[in-house]
DNA sequence: AAACATTACGTAATCGTTTACGTAAATCAT
DNA sequence: ATGATTTACGTAAACGATTACGTAATGTTT
């Protein structure tokens, strides 16, 4: 690898003054600056990131933590865009990234020493179990760091807003004549309970009186479980004409194997998903659209913000997301 | 950050003896290797990856080059899976995984260089344009690597066996009967084509002669595409009376759609997808399950194989997969 | 007891940068 | 012409680790 010293060497400079003029400090004459590039590109030179982490302390360089929880992990459409999209203003921002974990040479080590021993200059936790201790730690340090989907009081954070995601669904499903809603939840976590929330708000502002046997828990991404309590509510006595999944996933998923069996969802039944896969547009599927892109966009500028001039103070941003009208909430009448 | 000086300093004992104790040198005793592990622990210290980089030149960090090609990128669970699985091997030997990109400080620069700015010991070529003018110059530098359903000549590879997917598939189609078996592929790659293959020589192998009609260009995850193509072919007046699919993907999201649209796939008509994807197990689709867990592992062993004991001859892997038997392909009279 | 080997640590150079500070030459002011 | 300022570069220390080599203190051999 070629470095300064030899570049320096051939320039008959010192070392300095090629440091210097590879980063546009004032103090280099422009002939000078000139010939030095011209040398360091011909000689294939490239800045050495260790020794200038060293030196400068900053890495460039920023630590992801994204554990495979319910096993969606990168799968998750939902997931996987915010972390293109944070990737991508990462880079443009010029930082590279790199995945967190808790094993240092092959051992059993914890989020945070793994922090440590990188050095990344911030830290972004996407999908994780945020009560591990682990991930306690790591929101508790004084690493600029943000959360995703989970609010911590001392870390910034961006959230999708859930609760609207239910209200704006239950709206236009009431707006379409339905008064017998019935709602597949996901597994009890913090997002869970806001979407819950707007579903029982929004019923009971247009008066609705909630039949309990219309909310049920279920899986995030679990096709069977969704599946199962689909036939379950469709062999309910007095059955909703409208069905909220947990998400597109299993909504596509739970249907399509209906479909396989020979046995489909009947005509005058209304289906809505959550997350705006692209899936889920391709099939006409009616369901609201997390702004994953700008989820992943405003958790990187928030970070990059901490870094580059840091404050101390957390905010905390929701962002919107939008109703995807498809065509499978049909007009009931009253 | 604590550094080894100064557990030195809190030790009495030089930076030297703080290094060779906690890595394990065997020239100290054992009383002051327990003292001095002890005090690094109650000062929570960690080792500095960019020092010990600085002077090993060896970072234990991967570079992955992942390029969102035909905008599927980590949402297709094909490559997630074979991501993820990397990224644990390599988390078990002790490495940690970056994603390469063409940028520094913003600007663009190229793969190669990124990767020298970030010292990799390894590169894993993933999902990438891989004629990129700046991938082939990757593949031709000196740093160790391994690329994935791609086979250069001067690097380790690790692909999947395509052409026994599909010779599997035919085969079973045909096992059950079908002689009419259309082929919806994708555009024209190396994996691709090594498909298109397996699907004549399993024909002509059968005495069954082509019918032109039924090899039909699309695209990989082109759920739309698919969708007209297959209806393309249920036009046809001979038809077919087995179609294979691109992937699992854009057959569940032809068929889907169809079912929306209440015009369902006739009930005579055999499906066949690829990947072996968890909804297609979920929706009982017959499918060729790629085995992205071994991809990942076998890539990741070969890299590391090539990092730490480095022979310069590269080696080509061929991972088999597995038919899934679902319940879209039927009997069919002979 | 002299010679030698072993043990356990320290010394110092080194990796490739960055940067505060020093300095010589050129330019300017008076 | 003298002193002050500016310009353009060099010097050297520092970041945090690693490691070849040196060395003092022990232990062992004959």
């Amino acid at each position: 690898m070629v470095s300064m010293k030899e570049i320096a060497r051939s320039c008959g400079v010192s070392v300095a003054t090629v440091s210097k003029a590879l980063s546009d400090k004032p103090d280099i004459s422009k002939p000078t600056r000139d010939r030095i590039r011209k040398v360091a590109e011909e000689m294939g030179y490239m800045l050495n990131a260790s020794a200038r982490a060293l030196k400068t302390n900053r890495t460039y360089n920023i630590g992801v933590l994204f554990v495979d929880r319910m096993s969606a992990g990168l799968a998750h459409e939902y997931f996987s865009e915010i972390l293109e999209s944070f990737k991508k203003a990462a880079e443009e921002s010029g930082y590279d990234i790199t995945f967190i974990n808790n094993r240092f040479a092959g051992q059993d080590s914890t989020y945070l020493m793994h922090c440590k021993y990188r050095n990344f200059d911030g830290v972004v936790i996407v999908s994780a179990d945020f009560m591990d201790p682990q991930v306690l730690e790591l929101v508790d340090s004084d690493i600029p760091r943000v959360s995703i989907d989970y609010s911590y009081n001392n870390c910034s954070s961006v959230i999708s807003d859930n609760t609207k995601g239910l209200r704006d669904l239950v709206k236009y499903a009431i707006s379409k004549g339905h008064r017998k809603i019935a709602f597949i939840h996901g597994e009890r976590t913090d997002v869970t309970k806001k979407r819950v929330m707007g579903y029982y708000s929004t019923l009971r502002e247009n008066g609705i009186s909630v039949n309990e046997n219309y909310v049920i828990e279920a899986k995030y991404h679990d096709i069977d479980l969704s599946y199962e309590k689909a036939k379950e509510l469709l062999a309910l006595e007095d059955r909703p004409t409208c069905i909220i999944f947990p998400d597109d996933y299993s909504r596509i998923g739970a249907l399509s194997r209906m479909g396989e069996e020979k046995n489909p969802l009947p005509d005058d039944i209304s289906v809505i998903g959550y997350d705006g896969i692209k899936m889920a547009k391709f099939v006409g599927l009616t369901t609201y659209e997390q702004d994953a892109v700008s989820l992943g966009r405003i958790a990187c500028r928030r970070l990059v913000d901490a870094i580059e001039n840091p404050t101390g103070i957390c905010e905390h941003s929701v962002v919107a997301g939008k109703l995807i009208e498809g065509k499978t909430v049909k007009e009931v009448r009253q």
